[in-house]
DNA sequence: GCCAACTGCGACCGTTCTAGTCCGAGTTTA
DNA sequence: TAAACTCGGACTAGAACGGTCGCAGTTGGC
């Protein structure tokens, strides 16, 4: 299936948030839940996989929150993808686990592979700074 | 997610197939699944609804099977998709079902469904000729 | 006429993945 | 010390997926 699943959904919500936001300053993941009308509690989550990433700083504490890591315009589309949902190719044979019995003979398989670096240059070329 | 399904992936492996085909000949879908490795009862499925919606076509009693509708060439991966695993924007949010509360004041679903036009692009781009 | 080999279609079930919640622990500031 | 926050994992309900089964309709050959 070609779809985001929620987290990245709103992975991108909140980073496209955080873009307008003064350098220093952080937004705390319950402010961005509600700002945003995200479900609360999914909301930390996702933050936290972005800044064990790299692609969102956060400072703990009191006054604590996040900001983003780098310029907007740096931050692909592609990457949160990456990090939110986990990198897979088009093909369904997943590294390690439920590998197809026909894996050994498959012919379609490097097409795919081709197929999906196309669709992540799609996806790298559009940034946060865009959307 | 950007992975295709079961579905799809069979559906391409077996259109592959029936490129090598002479003209006016036809497979069986169980002549295609033992020479495939593809499971028994699923490529029926498959390959019935891709007839239903006309990439191949079919012929019912003793020997009939399965050929294709149209050249190699003219098939798109895309079109494949399309039809097997239904045609859905790269946003979460469905219609009809499960729909986003954000909707209505959503910002980033029209950029989304930009990507996903240009990732649809690039499905049609390549055919079942070519992979 | 009858049987065998097909397609067509829908129902069904177990497994996996997803979305979302909850809780405890560590950190910083007031 | 207390409040507000991040961090990380565990947990649950529900949906989606992969795969199977059964039956009705069709066609060709004996
Ligand atoms: S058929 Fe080929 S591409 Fe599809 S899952 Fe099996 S090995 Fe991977
Ligand atoms: S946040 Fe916007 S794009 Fe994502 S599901 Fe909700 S409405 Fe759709």
């Amino acid at each position: 299936m070609i779809r985001l699943s929620r987290k990245s959904d709103y992975g991108l919500v909140a980073l496209k948030a955080l873009r307008s936001l003064q350098p220093g300053d952080a937004l705390s993941a319950r402010e961005l839940a509600v700002q945003l009308g995200l479900p609360g509690d999914m909301t930390p989550k996702v933050l936290a996989r972005l800044a064990q990433a790299g692609l969102v700083e956060s400072s703990m504490g009191k006054a604590g929150g996040y900001r983003l890591a780098r310029s907007a315009g740096d931050i692909s589309v592609a990457e949160v993808v990456r990090v939110l949902d986990g990198e897979s190719g088009l093909a369904p044979c997943r590294e390690g686990i439920l590998e197809c019995h026909r894996i050994e003979t498959c012919d379609i398989k490097h097409p795919l592979d081709n197929l999906h670096q196309e669709v992540m240059r799609v996806l790298q070329g559009m940034s946060i700074a865009q959307l």
